[in-house]
DNA sequence: ACGGTTCGACTACAGCCGTAGTATTACAGC
DNA sequence: GCTGTAATACTACGGCTGTAGTCGAACCGT
């Protein structure tokens, strides 16, 4: 549903970021990344619209384009999409794989502990589940 | 490169878990996934053979194809797609998005633990990198 | 009010994907 | 050797994506 492909993540990132814009504002804010044609853009906004990912209210003539999806849910629906089709929903596994395949810093290594360490003890203190 | 879609993972995968078969054999695979057309399936293995991701090899009439990509390469490929685009590289955002959206049992938050574990201290003694 | 300029809607097109029918080829058995 | 059958190759088609041109409408300045 909130699947998307890279250059319409982008374009949904220009959003997220400055919150609203008009097709030139987004093509203003993609130009480093690629050469596109400001139709083009405009033709992913009125596409990404009729997907219902974003919704534009008028200002004049011009359209000001707002992201309807927020960016963990989409940032969800891809990972999940991984998570599940190529790891079979073994997070353990995609983990294990992730870390091996990038060498990841000690230090963000440390940080990843860091924030299991947070959300795994809920306190271990003697207790019966009821 | 390595970029697939999800039907295309799902007939790698039948690959990677036979080693090799006939377009009958994926097809027979696949069914209890959906009830595709055999010569479908056999489109998509041309279709993934011109793009040099399985190659076959010809038992009389009929063709036998295999792997040519692992399913670590295709799973690597995939996560970093993931990781760069979705996370701008930020492997610690995406571990920590990961195990906040979905909720993963305390068993397997440990065991991500022990993995980083065994990853992170070469000794912490003192040492000057050569 | 008119002409230039800006902006979006519409149209177009190639490429890939999912999907599958039809044609063709190669065997196997008689 | 001919025929039925099994298996692939070829062709097709709608849908979505990336890409962008063109056309028409709205606005601004004089």
């Amino acid at each position: 549903m909130f699947q998307v492909t890279d250059l319409q993540l982008d374009v949904l990132k220009v959003l997220w970021a400055r919150g609203e814009g008009t097709v030139a504002d987004v093509h203003g804010a993609l130009e480093g990344n690629r050469g596109l044609a400001t139709t083009t853009v405009a033709t992913l906004l009125s596409r990404l619209e009729k997907r219902g990912l974003v919704a534009h209210r008028s200002e004049g003539r011009r359209h000001v384009y707002r992201a309807l999806v927020t960016e963990p849910e989409v940032a969800s629906a891809l990972l999940d999409s991984v998570t599940d089709n190529v790891f079979g929903g073994d997070v353990t596994a995609l983990v294990s794989h992730l870390l091996e395949a990038r060498d990841v810093s000690p230090g963000d290594l440390e940080a990843v502990q860091e924030i299991i360490q947070r959300m795994l003890p809920p306190e271990p203190e003697d207790r019966h589940e009821s």
